[in-house]
DNA sequence: CTACTTGCAAATCATTTGCAGATGA
DNA sequence: TCATCTGCAAATGATTTGCAAGTAG
């Protein structure tokens, strides 16, 4: 089931599901039925979901109460202390995307169709590098988000 | 009562007012007492702000009810739409600044204190145009966010 | 005049929390 | 066993909306 990936992965030792139980013992925590059921679901294909999409992948689950939202959302937090997932704040909602096994990297985002396109720029990261410095600022990473119209968009606008 | 400006501004035309004013006179729409009011209040300071902390700012007007929540979020979204002022989904709430008569840049956000500091780098701009143009994107414009420790919190941290 | 605005109260919407029963180590 | 979970229902908190009364042009 192989997606447009434009990023590579990265080979890491665990799997998520394992990566995470791993993180949930070292908190005296538990795997249970619905945390795994959420990583397999969050891992079983990579994209960029809100909360909402992924209750979508899991309504029947919902409808037959073996799983509710509060535990999705209280998952989505552990996953994403954990670090095997990335939140962030898009036009009110938060959206998550894959930080574990993936190779870092920066947004385009079409004001037209909403999609988010991942690019890499190991200079823009340089460049995030060099101002940190500038400001004596310990640095942990960033952002960057691309606003326009993309491709696809531009075509059906102008035909 | 000048602050501590990271960035110079930009000479502009109108004052913010007058440049509101066009804008709503150009929709139909009438410049009120309320509304001339919250464009001095936000431009009488360079800050980064959100709801709360402009309410804060009129709260004394908010108990004469000369003033109200509502109006505020209207307002809000009426400036943004005019690009006076710039909306940015920081942490769950939403963060405005100014965007008329201020020159672009991005920000460096201590994870500590919460503190935005301003930057401006034309080599990231560069670097945005050459990944919008890769992708056939049409460029509209970027935002970056740096994150980490600022120098404050820094030296407050190793003493 | 009269369409646009405002404050108020109530509605939304996504997300969070308290709690009693269920369950994983 | 029993502390950690879960689903449920209700609470939150920021922001939005419907509406009757006020006001700018």
């Amino acid at each position: 089931m192989a997606k447009d990936y434009s990023l590579r992965s990265v080979k890491v030792p665990l799997s998520p599901s394992e990566r995470f139980a791993q993180f949930l013992a070292a908190k005296g925590k538990r795997m249970t039925r619905q945390r795994q059921l959420i990583v397999e679901v969050v891992f079983s294909h990579h994209d960029h979901f809100d909360a909402d999409e992924l209750m979508e992948h899991v309504k029947d689950l919902i409808a037959r109460r073996e799983l509710s939202r509060p535990t999705i959302y209280r998952t989505l937090s552990e996953l994403t202390e954990a670090g095997l997932i990335r939140k962030m704040a898009l036009a009110g909602r938060s959206v998550y995307e894959h930080q574990y096994g993936y190779p870092r990297h920066d947004h385009l985002h079409c004001d037209v169709c909403n999609r988010l396109i991942e690019f890499h720029s190991s200079q823009l990261e340089q460049i995030v590098r060099e101002v940190a410095d500038q400001h004596q600022f310990e640095l942990n990473g960033h952002r960057t988000f691309v606003t326009g119209i993309c491709a696809d968009c531009r075509r059906r606008r102008k035909p």
